[in-house]
DNA sequence: CGTTCAACCTGGGCGC
DNA sequence: TGCGCCCAGGTTGAAC
């Protein structure tokens, strides 16, 4: 489910967990991947526990706290992939039996009287997709560095997409799920970058042109910026939330994603919906046209 | 190089 | 009610 946006909306809603001590790790059933870094639950919450969170950060759609080490001591990463259902709460969770990380907070170094910032973080994560990885400086480079990730969606420029893709034979749509291609955009703002940049989503890459390029970019960082400012799309019930359970607000904006049958917003025509690469693709038939240079 | 498929999981919705 | 099927915001690895 998250997406950049969404991911980005989880960071931001972290912030006050910045420079709290890590008290107590929990792993009720959850997926820790295997990294340079390589212990098992229990090693891997012995060594997170005591730590204190230096820094939360995002890579494309991943989750990335940063843990200062005891006095001499290397930092630790510890890298969260939300994949289709993980959300980071610092409220309740939606139901108890889902909740795969719980990390116990306490107050900033030195600070144990009248604290008032939150008393745990969780991730919780329905259909369990997500991943958690302990990582240390090598290990945070193998699993977000700039061989998995390409440029931020938030910054990517024409370019960069060019660079990338312009001898490819995919199509635009599957393109930009690429991670690689450029990180954060998922199926759903890949619709409506797409919708926006008025290209069909099954023009081959090869096939853009500078100008295409040129939209898709300025597209993309609109599109996210504009959605992380929404903080994020929320659809349905037990689905993506902010860190507070708020729902965010750019499902509103949606003009063809999940909107198969219904009436473009500007020619009426109704929005077809195709399946690219086992996923689904919304788009409006005649707003956006196949690219044959 | 690219595509397709299965797999990893849970749960909501729908037709019968 | 129940069953089977399809669907879902992601990623990976194998097969072709």
């Amino acid at each position: 489910m998250p997406e950049l946006p969404e991911v980005e909306t989880m960071c931001r809603g972290l912030a006050p967990i910045v420079g709290r001590r890590i008290a107590a790790v929990e792993f009720p059933r959850s997926r820790v991947r295997p990294s340079p870094v390589r212990p098992g639950r229990t090693a891997l919450a012995r060594r997170v526990t005591g730590r204190h969170v230096e820094a939360v950060q995002r890579r494309g759609k991943r989750v990335i706290l940063e843990l200062s080490g005891p006095s001499g001591s290397e930092a630790l990463w510890l890298v969260v992939e939300p994949r289709m259902t993980g959300l980071m709460l610092l409220v309740d969770p939606p139901s108890p039996e889902h909740v795969r990380l719980v990390l116990t907070l306490a107050g900033p170094r030195g600070h144990s009287l009248r604290d008032h910032g939150p008393r745990r973080l969780l991730f919780w994560d329905r259909r369990g997709l997500g991943t958690i990885r302990l990582c240390d400086a090598r290990g945070l480079e193998a699993a977000c560095g700039s061989r998995v990730l390409g440029p931020d969606g938030l910054q990517v420029t024409a370019a960069d997409l060019e660079a990338r893709l312009r001898s490819s034979r995919r199509a635009i749509k599957v393109a930009l799920l690429d991670q690689r291609a450029v990180a954060g955009i998922g199926n759903i703002y890949a619709a409506e970058i797409l919708f926006r940049s008025r290209i069909d989503p099954r023009s081959a890459c090869r096939r853009l042109r500078r100008e295409h390029w040129e939209r898709i970019a300025a597209e993309t960082r609109a599109v996210l910026g504009e959605a992380v400012r929404l903080e994020g799309s929320s659809i349905g019930d037990e689905t993506y939330r902010t860190v507070d359970a708020r729902v965010g607000r750019f499902q509103t904006r949606h003009r063809v994603y999940g909107r198969a049958d219904q009436k473009c917003g500007v020619c009426g025509t109704p929005i077809v919906r195709i399946v690219q690469a086992q996923r689904a693709t919304f788009f409006c038939p005649r707003c956006q046209s196949r690219a044959r240079r």
